[in-house]
DNA sequence: CCTCAATATATGCAAAATCATATATCAACC
DNA sequence: GGTTGATATATGATTTTGCATATATTGAGG
């Protein structure tokens, strides 16, 4: 081991963004499993978590959400319109914006994970306190608010189709 | 909006793993904007800076850490090695393993990366303090570590092949 | 109106990821 | 030392991803 590594640990084992994504992995990958067994993959999962409450939204903003690039979307969306889990439908006012919607087979499918998510999430937390797991997310909240480009904040929610 | 979405959140807005998704994808891309200048993938980058401090480790256990799968990350390393940035290097006890160790080639891209990932990690957390940023680091390696499976905990560094 | 830059989604195609499985090796047991 | 189950990596076949770009629509100016 060189001087320099016995001064400092590895640089990945403090990197900030090294911590995010194996934190993020490793909880996500959990639930992962189960929403595997229900025959969704995890942007799948994501698309119908994201759509859950019933509102329509565009698929350039679902795709920002979701984490996906618009053209994976597209074709996940194709793929899940097959199975009847979503639909797109056009928005009324602006002819480029095609807008997606859960259906009720989707929701029906997603409703069981979510409880299922919330309960997972419960057993993760608990063991940090209701206070740091607040915090947790609050700072968490307070990252992706300062890093969320302008661009993206424009959400188009299309409330009015 | 019905009743029960007045009374609680969207589902996704609060939710743990969503929070860690996004931030670790939101931070992380940023940063990838400069990797790519660089010629490196988001999955070349996390290789080598996983390999920057000169170990050799197996092939499973470099996938982990990189959050890939393996078949992913055997063709990885392969156009990796083509391009000399890394070499597979027999372990020397157990002829299952592969090693995989940077070259100076490869160290020479990544080193350049590191000090400005280092900047850019410090300008993201400056607005937190560091004391806030200490503890979100804490509480993500806690997760980490109470979320790693324990048959992830066999480490392959290979130190003697 | 007409033009033109900006925006939203879709698509052709090449590259990459992934599942299932093959291959090679090890380790424990008889 | 031969058999068997476990472990580590590679590979074939297929699906998915994503870059670059096409298509469609809007909005602002002239």
């Amino acid at each position: 081991m060189t001087a320099k590594q016995q001064r400092e640990a590895h640089f990945v084992d403090g990197y900030l963004a090294a911590l995010l994504a194996q934190a993020s992995h490793l909880i996500s990958a959990e639930f992962h499993a189960i929403v595997r067994q229900h025959g969704l993959s995890v942007s799948e999962w994501r698309t119908l978590a994201t759509l859950s409450d019933g509102a329509s939204i565009s698929i350039g903003r679902l795709a920002e959400i979701t984490l996906n690039k618009q053209p994976t979307l597209t074709r996940l969306l194709d793929r899940m319109q097959t199975r009847a889990q979503v639909q797109r439908v056009p928005h009324g006012v602006d002819r480029r914006i095609t807008l997606v919607r859960i259906t009720p087979a989707g929701l029906k499918t997603v409703s069981q994970l979510i409880r299922m998510a919330k309960k997972h999430e419960q057993r993760v937390l608990e063991p940090f306190g209701l206070a740091r797991a607040e915090q947790l997310k609050t700072t968490l909240r307070r990252m992706i608010e300062q890093h969320t480009p302008p661009a993206m904040r424009r959400s188009a929610t299309g409330k009015r189709p």
